[in-house]
DNA sequence: AGCTAAGCGAGACGGTACGTCAAGTCTTTCA
DNA sequence: TGAAAGACTTGACGTACCGTCTCGCTTAGCT
């Protein structure tokens, strides 16, 4: 299934040097063509060889399955799209984000993110592409929001992060591949109130927000 | 596409009558036997009909696709895993409700639950099988178990079903698809804790889990 | 490398009908098309698809290899070519043949015969097909010369069949493939001679071409 | 298509030096090492690149194709091998070369020659090679046997040498190529004597064996 | 009981993309 | 400066599975 060296998280360690390099950026900049055009189904391997001009053994020498190409070439695609609020508003922030973040699934770029999802699942090396090109700078974005939060003091440093951002966005992405719930500003809203606010009253055995660690034990 | 009536939702209205009952079931049966042994992959439309000796014509009339056929095949076969715990607590029984199906996606029939879900993107006719057949039966569940709390009082009738649901179970959809976090009864367990007790500390602007719709005003 | 059932020989058993029949005269004849166009090399298994509009996996039905196609594609091809002469006399008949044949290998579809015949050579069951519906049929040709002579008289029935063609056609076939002697007339015409005249001087321990057999003992 | 200064035979003119004769034989050896073990298909450029320690494009510098480097490889390694027969009878050495030869054909390395005849077809800077590092020498060694024929007396001079040779193995070559008569001994000896008869008897119209030059006219 | 029409089994078929392979060319780097 | 290393293009390969389609056979259900 591998070509290539491939470093044990799947991904490829491709050749290095100008020319490489060169057509290595040729293949994304084709690929998230196509991603816009036509979605993740439009990007396949002949046609990013085709639109870059580079043959499929060579992308397949560089990555390792189509899945990888298109999961970089969204990442890069996506850096810049979805800039962090900054409120001074803990609550705010992450409210705000969960309404974009929405909105932004709710797009054609959105149905791309969840093309490639699906393509993860059975494609670990893809699967690790797409973490590191696009969910781990997501993840890093709201673990700063959240630091700004702890250093201000209205951000609880005893939970764990990746709690923080998956209870905030595992929703929006569980809905946006079922279509089992709209993912309207509305919904939005309420989910982001609904996550920050915790489910259960206080008193019901456990204070709310305070102590995360001791409950644990 | 689809080759038979199908209602709005993309649910096909199939054919009557006991003859037909009887290859709907052997189709199913065949299905979920082919799911067990090799995931969704291994339940090619061929496959099923082979071992159902019902053939792809037919099959093709009772289902508008091959992600239907599973869908609906792995709904029968879940329906009963999974029971609901009743502790008397609707916070232990939620937790200890995410920790199963925590443990539950992390076996090899949570892998069939992915790849469905994975299929379903570029299938709406098959999402809707998916949600009909398998979603709704869990969603309906979850919701029995927050009504116990609602008639017993320490459940929020004011928020939104879909949020309490999503909340906690969409996080580990999320990390079941891209394998950013593990499925660890450890993670469950504190993923239940943090969802159930709110992010963001009382007294940031908001009372927590107090008077949510107005929140919304 | 096989993807039907083939019998013992390596003829693939394709499927009966008429549609399937329909399909099958449309491959051979595209392939006959590029053929003459481009020898063995433009008839490639995608171009004879294209060509024949037929999809390359039913033409991986019919037959086991793009080798197949052609031998019978080349074999329909030729049947009528090279007609038999008679003139009456065994020796001028096969000594005009020899130049007739001669004169085929120096031709484009001459060529055509020596890159299958060089296709054969790592593909088995394309020889098959090659030997049933190229070679068999010329073979059977020579034989039924050689039985005119025997029945006149003029030819030895002790000599096996299989001697008589491959020494007066083996030498052909050898020149063209290595090319280390030109196809021309006047060798085709010396060769027809030597082969047919024996090689050796009567008395050299031996009687010409009489008491074949005896001579093995 | 070639890459260095060639002759009109197509044999390039390889650099000159000790250290190219080095690498020259380097490529040789690992060649032929590769042929044993695994037929002409073993011997990929990139294989014999590897194995050799020579670069692929020193290679192309040296050699007009791959067939050409294997061509020559193999005709070193089978200059030894089939040592002419001499029992003082041309009728006997020639039989018992066709017989050495035909067995040589149905060996492991046997199969090796028809690929690269077979190799030969499309590539007449390869068939150059093939002829002079290989065919060149059988021949040769046929030619001296015939020679010593015609000095003792018993072969005729007045016949084409080539004619000799192709008359003699061009069958051979021919049943080796298509399968379509099996290379036994039996069938070897009674080729021989076939061939060496003549197929037609005396006073059909030509003395048998006399005054071939004669015929032509 | 026989007729008829829908339902069905069997499986051929087109389409589309996959990932692979090897030949031959070209570039970069080293000694 | 010449070769090693190896990246790259090209073109074809054979495979897989989806969903459609056609052809008879079967079997209800109606006459």
């Amino acid at each position: 299934m591998m070509n290539s060296a491939a470093t044990e998280d799947g991904i490829v360690d491709r050749p290095r040097g100008a020319r490489s390099d060169r057509l290595h950026a040729q293949v994304i900049a084709a690929t998230q063509e196509l991603l816009r055009e036509g979605g993740l189904n439009a990007a396949t391997v002949d046609a990013i060889a085709q639109r870059s001009g580079v043959s499929k053994a060579t992308i397949y020498k560089h990555w390792p399955s189509r899945t990888a190409v298109a999961a970089k070439a969204f990442g890069r695609m996506m850096a810049e799209a979805l800039p962090l609020p900054d409120t001074g508003s803990t609550r705010e922030d992450l409210s705000e984000q969960v309404r974009r973040v929405s909105a932004f699934y709710d797009s054609d770029l959105g149905a791309v993110f969840a093309q490639l999802i699906a393509a993860c699942v059975d494609d670990p090396a893809g699967a690790a592409y797409f973490r590191k090109y696009f969910l781990d700078g997501r993840r890093a974005a709201i673990t700063d929001l959240w630091q700004r939060g702890i250093d201000r003091g209205d951000a609880d440093p005893s939970i764990p992060i990746d709690d923080v951002i998956d209870v905030l966005f595992g929703p929006l992405v569980f809905r946006r591949l079922t279509g089992h719930y709209a993912l309207t500003d509305e919904h939005a809203r309420t989910l982001a109130q609904t996550a920050l606010a915790g489910l259960l009253p206080i008193g019901d055995g456990i204070a709310a927000r305070t102590d995360h660690n001791e409950q644990l034990a």
